[in-house]
DNA sequence: GAATATCGACTACATCCGTAATCAAAAGAG
DNA sequence: CTCTTTTGATTACGGATGTAGTCGATATTC
């Protein structure tokens, strides 16, 4: 199931707090994005149709909540962006990222953690 | 300047050889895709409507060659999906590539030298 | 109770993308 | 010279996406 990326930033809004309705999501959202109510209402609809998300009646209104995990969903998206661009390797994006002075000592001293982990 | 998923697989052929044409992409594609001549001429066109490829006239037809250069692309790529997925920080992303397996032998070792690199 | 705000459902519409088909001109085959 | 092939240019077309507008029903506010 592919989410758009417009379609991403709703159900990061209900990955953080499941179980809200349009109106709330338009608030979380209203801080850096300037989207109509009407916008949201229809990437709902679509994430619906998509499987993406159910919706729990409340009254008048829906409340929404993810069908499909975050981890799962990274996961995904992450695999599929390695095969896309780098060939499937990891060591390539890791270093382009580096290139571009993407990485803070702070992700460099994270992904050595990481990498003791896999070694073991 | 956007560059959709078919559209890539035509720039790696470039990348791999540039200033050639439609005919001689197709060849090279042939192994693994089956796209109509007509299809590769498509994107062609679109890829140089947008600025990625530069035509050269040879005889009655083009020769095409990237004006992006392919460490950029990967490059932006990289930290638009970092944003993107994982809200900038790189690390997560490689937690998840290794969650899923997606972590060969090799890429450890890549990765480790890589963060050796870094820390200097 | 009448005007208004809000909700979900349905519709709209331009742009991008994947996948070609058509067309006219030119080049090559015989 | 005529038929076929190849090339770039233009057009097609359905599905996805971003960004809403319309509509009918209901809830809320005077």
């Amino acid at each position: 199931m592919q989410i758009a990326p417009a379609e991403l930033e709703i159900m990061n809004v209900l990955w953080d707090q499941p179980g809200i309705g349009a109106s709330e999501i338009a608030d979380v959202l209203a801080s850096d994005k300037s989207w109509n109510i009407r916008t949201i209402k229809t990437m709902l609809g679509r994430l619906v149709e998509k499987g993406a998300l159910a919706t729990e009646a409340e009254g008048r209104r829906y409340l929404y909540r993810p069908l499909v995990k975050r981890g799962d969903y990274r996961r995904k998206e992450a695999r599929q962006f390695v095969d896309r661009m780098f060939g499937g390797r990891a060591a390539p994006l890791v270093a382009h990222l580096a290139d571009g002075k993407g990485l803070s000592a702070e992700d460099i001293a994270e992904l050595e953690a990481l990498l003791g982990e896999l070694k073991k």
